[in-house]
DNA sequence: ACTAAAACATGACTTATGTCAGCTTTTAAG
DNA sequence: CTTAAAAGCTGACATAAGTCATGTTTTAGT
């Protein structure tokens, strides 16, 4: 990838979700807390008493359907935040929030963002503000990930958005190690079909593997663009 | 149904999503217009001056895919508000809204709701409530209509969703007369394979059809419950 | 470095869903 | 009431995707 240090750099401006001065503030005199890589952040339906911001690492927004099957709604970078609605509608949490690399959190407390909200104008706007940006992402990742009719689809998709994302090095790696089972509940299949596509992505040299890590080229694009299905 | 009034009236609480006295006011002033049923209220990426607020009908959000497929996103009933997200933004709509029956909307000045959203505490608070509405809405209807791995499943949320939101009649017929295309792009398949799934419904007693009426019984439900996918 | 557990991979077989072409019924405009 | 256009329906056929059982590689803990 020929500009892969532009594609890092998106995530690297600090909190860009809720940016406004109070939130600055707020985040400044917080303690950060880690959690290990695999570890719960909070689950669903579970009161939360606090916000959280990420200060380093990735996680990611699940449900569990009727059948038991776990589905990947979205993943989080440095920056972005958790929590956002319960601090509003003071419900339980409406996802499973697990890390997938070891994190580092901020805790800011859920009363004191209330009190924030009722007093500051700029504060609810920086608030508006992140539950639109929440939105544009969540239907994003729907159109991209869930709704093509063909797997193939999708799974260029999702590769092509990790790089994005997370970014890769020099070689085109992925920076995020991801499994294939968490490929499969982004995509809403299992990973035995991860598996068997990801074999004809690297017939087609869409893609190279090394053990684990997947290496994505400029030929992915491309074929993404030609795709018709 | 047997409690066929309870679940229409959840429904007709007017404009229960923003329901803040300033709303109120703006509303009580503001003129309403007729779109016809199949007409645009707002398209894509079009730029917004208006908020719109349902008095009467049912409109649908969607999105297009890269290959030229509707996707639909939600409904949206008497009292719902469309084109909140522009208001925060300022960008251009983020989905195609039509009209699935004539509707009759109250158009508000999106400045003068941006003057409130800064000078009232309140209305923000109203707002923020309805986006995290809006988001539990979306996730809802993504896990119920697009993550399930069976189409079976996904059409018997969908219908068992109408009769819940848009009502039935004493006899369990569908208040809202939908397509089986707008069907098909609820749930990502096509026309025809919806109709063969309503045909196997009603060989399997689940529904009952009249020319284009659909009948939904309390075998339906029992069949969601039992469905293992 | 060793070992158990987790993750990955393979292939055979089944089936749910997609697609197409043609036909019938219903709707809505005049 | 008539008629064209829209919506609905059918069935044959192709194939993408699901499932299962089994084996291999990698990871992580000691």
């Amino acid at each position: 990838m020929g500009n892969c240090s532009t594609i890092q750099n998106r995530q690297l401006n600090d909190f860009s979700a809720l940016k406004s001065e109070a939130m600055q503030r707020l985040l400044a005199s917080s303690q950060s807390i880690k959690i290990a890589k695999g570890g719960l952040v909070f689950e669903e339906l579970e009161p939360l008493t606090k916000l959280y911001c990420i200060k380093k690492g990735v996680c990611k927004f699940s449900k569990v359907d009727a059948n038991g099957h776990e589905h990947i709604l979205r993943f989080l970078g440095d920056g972005e935040v958790m929590g956002k609605r319960s601090v509003i509608s003071n419900n339980g949490a409406k996802v499973n929030a697990v890390a997938l690399t070891e994190i580092e959190l901020c805790c800011l407390d859920k009363a004191e963002i209330q009190r924030n909200l009722q007093e500051n104008t700029q504060f609810c706007q920086d608030f508006l503000d992140a539950l639109v940006e929440d939105s544009n992402i969540n239907e994003h990742t729907r159109i991209k990930f869930v709704a093509p009719k063909s797997f193939k689809t999708r799974l260029a998709n999702l590769l092509w958005y990790l790089a994005e994302k997370f970014g890769t090095d020099n070689s085109g790696k992925l920076n995020l190690k991801i499994k294939r089972d968490d490929m499969a509940a982004v995509l809403g299949t299992s990973p035995e079909y991860i598996i068997n596509l990801l074999k004809q992505f690297k017939e087609l040299e869409l893609i190279e593997t090394n053990k684990r890590d997947i290496r994505i080229t400029q030929k992915l694009k491309k074929h993404m663009q030609l795709a018709k299905n």
